[in-house]
DNA sequence: TTGAAAGCGCTACCAC
DNA sequence: GTGGTAGCGCTTTCAA
């Protein structure tokens, strides 16, 4: 059995609340009973318990991180979150509880906010637009503080991390106009509304200042439930009549993907063809040629996500915190030079 | 304010004993009655209060999952770990706490046993063996369960789930014997205590068996708080006065730095030196040449680790859970045939 | 079949 | 500065 606050008081001959307040240093404990009961707690080692204090206290101390997409599918970028996630917590001693299988259950969701086990809520890639909005009312309504990651939401009441998306796919075609390529593919994932969106904005943004004209034919919207889209997405482009000479993929691993596609079919990278990936994995570096790509700031996004949520945990009232941070293009080998012909 | 069961007996004029007998479908309640309650349980939205069930049961049905090693070194394998271990803990209505910053520190250890907030511990990378078995017999001594991941432990009575690195590093050893090598290079890390033992002797038993002879100057012992262990681990063995063929590195990252540093030295991979890692991480089948190397069942130990784990919370008088996995040889292109001169 | 009451371990209020 | 007491919300005897 575990050593409890009453054992204390019987050692001390003490009351309990006195006993709290000293471990607690609240309310008037005379420095000589701190100091007695302090070291009895020491000796006997007592350690309050989580369950009575969380009910006493009507809190945990804990924040949940529910994960709304398939886990194995994210599992790298949620590598890359935790570190930051989970030591901002503990520095503020908080800890991490992981939900894993819930996507898309509002049901779920809502039991955990009702059961009260968690303070507050980082909703990881959330499912699209309209289920977002409707997660983040229902935790609303249950008055539990809650951030979206990675992911922009367009309401102005929701508290969100994400990168700066727009700027990415920008830089990334900027970089491929300025090699000189004037036909550059996009790939699309609709699913991922506002991420989705922001890209494509910023393929346009480069576009248009490049005085470059938006061919539709060019953008590929690609569907991830298709095991084997980012070859769709290749092949379509390829056989266009006037095929792209550079192509702006959606993820690193589409993209290395393709690089394997394009080595069997005897298109060299990047002398026939310059592609581009998105976030940065450790893999995209390692690829002959290595990728050109962009990276998040996931590191910091996780400590930006745990930090807004605990501001939202202590004051309700506080305005949304909504952040987008920069990203880093990063040039490698697998963009190259547009001869025109 | 959340609903209570207190409220549910207001509206249905019932006693909350009965209430919650209905809801936890214990006791003899009427079927009527029982009707009555979880349809008023549903309409009013009730879900019980974790903290409060936690106290009364004595139990808070989470595991807490100790991350004993430096968080951002391990996240690769921990994603890689976490759908398994979350995957079986919420079909069994367990969630996971994630400890992340407790490395080495007993203590803490010691009041999470304490705080009896989690039934039961999964320790992950444990540091040297001392430790970790003072840090078992800690949480015996506690009465936590907990079982060690992923490392074999030398000792009867502690519970682990580990893969079988004798036999991924014989697999390894062996394909470079018939590959044609007998000078093969072996890059030991003792801090991992068994991890390395088994390996040694892995490597030990397939050159027994192929009668050659054990070189102690092919075997260097790295240290991994050394940022470039890799490195030097190289820069030895090619400076010996006859340098291996073949070099088995500890992990896959160690062997894929290497690969950059043959190429810039003009050591062409596989043809002047065969090089393998061990563990199998995607990066690993991106390079170029791709690395030979042996996957652990990272995902199937983590479910191990968690139904292990369960049984021993489930009954403490239980013997002890010990699992070695088996790996799977990966051949890939960095490994090549030895002519011999 | 239902209900009253005790109590899990803690904190906070209010007397003293 | 200290202690008595109530009560957080639930489950579990035990009695009716």
């Amino acid at each position: 059995m575990p050593v409890t606050i009453e054992d204390l008081s019987k050692t001390l001959n003490l009351s309990r609340s006195t006993i709290s307040k000293a471990l607690n240093d609240r309310g008037d404990v005379s420095p000589r009973t701190r100091e007695r009961v302090l070291q009895a707690a020491h000796e006997l080692g007592y350690q309050p318990s989580a369950a009575a204090r969380n009910l006493r206290r009507q809190r945990t101390d804990k924040i949940g991180l529910v994960v709304n997409y398939p886990i194995h599918q994210v599992s790298d970028f949620l590598a890359e979150f935790i570190p930051g996630l989970a030591t901002i917590a503990e520095e503020a001693a908080y800890n991490l509880i992981l939900y894993t299988s819930m996507a898309g259950n509002e049901t779920r969701i809502t039991n955990l906010c009702r059961s009260r086990e968690v303070d507050g809520i980082i909703v990881a890639w959330p499912p699209r637009l309209s289920e977002t909005a409707a997660l983040c009312r229902l935790m609303s309504d249950e008055r539990m503080p809650h951030i979206v990651l990675p992911r922009r939401v367009p309401h102005d009441d929701v508290s969100y991390v994400a990168a700066d998306h727009k700027e990415g796919a920008r830089l990334l075609t900027a970089h491929l106009i300025k090699l000189g390529h004037r036909r550059i593919g996009f790939e699309r994932l609709p699913e991922v509304f506002e991420t989705d969106y922001d890209r494509h904005a910023g393929y346009t943004t480069a576009l248009r200042q490049a005085g470059i004209n938006y061919d539709p034919a060019l953008v590929i919207a690609a569907d991830s439930s298709d095991d084997d889209y980012e070859a769709r997405t290749f092949n379509t482009l390829m056989a266009l009549p006037q095929p792209p000479t550079a192509i702006l993929f959606f993820t690193d691993p589409a993209a290395i993907k393709v690089l394997s596609l394009a080595k069997a079919r005897g298109i060299s990278i990047p002398d026939d063809l310059s592609i581009t990936g998105f976030d940065g994995i450790l893999s995209s570096g390692v690829t002959e040629p290595a990728l050109t790509t962009v990276r998040q700031p996931l590191p910091q996004m996780g400590k930006l996500a745990v930090e807004s949520l605990l501001r939202l945990i202590a004051d309700e009232t506080i305005e949304p915190q909504q952040h987008t941070l920069p990203v880093e293009l990063i040039v490698r080998r697998s963009t190259g030079l547009h001869i025109r012909t």
